[in-house]
RNA sequence: GCGCCUGUAGCUCAGUCGGAUAGAGCACCUGCCUUCUAAGCAGGUUGUCGCUGGUUCGAUUCCAGCCAGGCGCACCA
């Protein structure tokens, strides 16, 4: 779908090209025309800078280039004036009723309003929190949960083909000190100094020897509490309505010979090397700062010889991009794992895409919680969720950019504030749910047919539907820069201006007042306006409340 | 030491490809519910966009250097 913006900016680099073709204008049009939707309401619904990045190469004044192009601007469909404003920007103000089709356009594409096609036919493999089965998730854990799933659902709004998944570590060293630690807790044994000390631990001991209380080796131990562990992760995500397509497993890799094949790629491609006893890959063929061990001296296979035949796996599965979501505890695997690619024939500024996500910080009581395992202060994922909703908890952890460090106040979420934004935008659903349901007990009808643009004509509606029209950009730039925030910012500015036009613009009938066409034109606005919140607090995996 | 991220209002933070008077919420004041959900609206107050240079018609935005904070630099997983 493409926005009247989207055509607008079409059609003037059109009028830019033939104005340079007839020699009006002297240098090369850009590829595109950016439109911004000023702050200024005087400036019009769109405006355009062209007139100032043409001046130069044209050798003329900037107001001049913007003349030139103003008459042909003016002439567009739907554009009912365009001005010539400050340095040289260009102006353009939108005829009234055709803005208001959009209302049409909306209700008739219903939840697909906003979809688009920009990664039509990429298939994307999304891995995040990728967490160790050895434990609850945690607060670590917990951005990604909410912002790679959000992720996940805006590539699939923009066409992409999204492959979520989670990667099991349920291989090697903290395995085994995993299911010792549970055997030693079942036994009434110390727990191995660098084994895992938490309270959890005791209750898997429980939970393993009530269902099977002649097991005895660690290494049972560690399987049955590995499936326990696993499970309950799995529905604690299931609940932060954060789900995958796939759980890999780590030994899987190894089983089924996929690291041996990975390792045969590797030798292929001519990155692989032997040192001191060890196989290496020669990632700083590509920009690592060292190069990486795959086999130990002893032989064994390392944990990065598991993530390069991941890679190469997920590759030949068929996904054309791999995006990795890590912590920036994590942020030196990013040249390591660019030059996995490299090594792997690919192209690492296409195919691998690794976003770090800075971490949360969380306060409670005024006063910051420090995470600390040994110290058994860990904020479990069920923990948050338990506190303050899933929805404000997704939301809240969606709202920001993942490369700013955050702080989470367990107080204010808490709240049902205004400092708290999900309810700020839910509640502007859920009061047009009340009105609409108000305007179906006084058999106000509004339908696609008869729904009339000429009548929203108030400053408040058309500022209404203005934010409507930028739905489907926010989608597609929250989908190409993988940055779902832009979704949760859009609908708090799009809720403030519903609410804005709701004071200023009755929808229902007043009193005795018979029906009119204004009533149901509103009604259908209002209706559009539901339908985007829903959209956009669906992408976000936030519920969309008829009634608070 | 090297690398990545951050520094915008009293607080928490938006502000992608350089654009017009730098925004929002909270906090603080003032109005607005005997007609749609006041979890709302309208208005007021708040800034050396960390510092210094550079690039240009124009820099919070791009570049360089510096200062401050966070996080990393394993034949661990």
């Amino acid at each position: 779908m493409s926005s009247l913006a989207d055509e607008l900016s079409a059609q003037i680099l059109e009028l830019v090209v033939a104005a340079i073709a007839r020699g009006e204008i002297t240098g090369t049009a850009p590829d595109l025309i950016t439109l911004d939707r000023p702050k200024n309401r005087d400036h019009g619904d769109y405006a355009t800078s062209i007139a100032l990045q043409l001046a130069k190469s044209a050798g003329k004044q900037p107001r001049e280039v913007a003349e030139i192009l103003k008459g042909a601007i003016s002439q567009l469909p739907g554009v009912s004036s365009v001005d010539i404003a400050g340095p040289g920007f260009i102006n353009i103000t939108l005829n009234r009723s055709n803005q208001a089709e959009l209302v049409r356009t909306i209700l008739s594409a219903g939840k697909n309003y906003g979809s688009g096609s920009s990664l039509k036919g990429v298939a994307i493999n999304l891995e995040f929190i990728s967490a160790n089965p050895t434990g609850p998730l945690h607060l670590g854990h917990t951005r990604w949960a909410a912002v790679g799933d959000a992720l996940g659902r805006v590539l699939s709004a923009s066409g992409a083909k999204v492959s979520r998944e989670f990667y099991i570590n349920d291989r090697g060293r903290q395995m085994d000190l995993f299911g010792q630690s549970v055997q030693a807790a079942a036994t009434g044994q110390a727990i191995p100094e660098d084994g895992y000390q938490g309270e959890y631990i005791k209750d898997l001991a429980v939970q393993v020897l009530a269902t099977n209380p002649s097991i005895s080796t660690s290494e049972d131990f560690r399987e049955a509490a590995y499936r326990i562990q696993l499970d309950e992760q799995k529905s604690v995500l299931d609940t932060f309505k954060t789900h995958f397509d796939t759980w890999f497993s780590e030994r899987s890799l190894h089983d089924s010979g996929a690291v041996e094949h990975g390792l045969l790629k590797l030798r292929e491609q001519g990155h692989v090397f032997e040192s001191e006893g060890a196989i290496w890959l020669r990632t700083t063929d590509f920009s690592d700062d060292k190069d990486r061990v795959l086999v130990k001296e002893n032989g064994e296979l390392t944990y990065f010889a598991s993530d390069t035949a991941y890679y190469i796996n997920k590759r030949e599965r068929g996904s054309d991009i791999c995006i990795y979501m890590l912590g920036a505890d994590h942020h030196g695997y990013v040249n390591r794992l660019r030059a996995v690619a490299a090594c792997a024939g690919d192209n690492p500024d296409y195919n691998i895409e690794i976003l770090i996500g800075q971490l949360v910080k969380i306060m409670e009581g005024g006063e910051e919680v420090k995470l600390s395992k040994r110290a058994g202060t860990i904020i479990t994922l069920a923990e948050l969720v338990e506190k303050v909703g899933v929805d404000a908890a997704r939301y809240t952890l969606i709202r920001y950019p993942v490369d700013t460090p955050m702080v989470m106040d367990i107080d204010v979420l808490r709240k049902n504030t205004n400092e708290n934004p999900v309810y700020y935008v839910q509640y502007a659903h859920a009061r047009i749910a009340a009105v609409l349901r108000n305007v179906a007990e006084l058999k106000i009808i509004y339908t696609l047919e008869n729904f009339d643009p000429a009548q929203l004509t108030h400053d408040r509606e058309n500022e209404l539907l203005g934010a409507l029209a930028e739905y489907p950009r926010i989608v597609a730039s929250a989908a190409e820069l993988r940055e779902p925030h832009r979704i949760a910012r859009y609908l708090e500015e799009l809720a403030g201006v519903y609410h804005g036009f709701y004071a200023d613009c009755r929808v229902l009938p007043m009193g005795d007042e018979p029906a009119a066409p204004i009533h149901s034109a509103r009604a259908s606005l209002c209706a559009a306006t539901m339908q985007v919140i829903s959209n956009g607090l669906d992408l976000l995996g936030v519920s969309a409340p008829e009634r608070m």
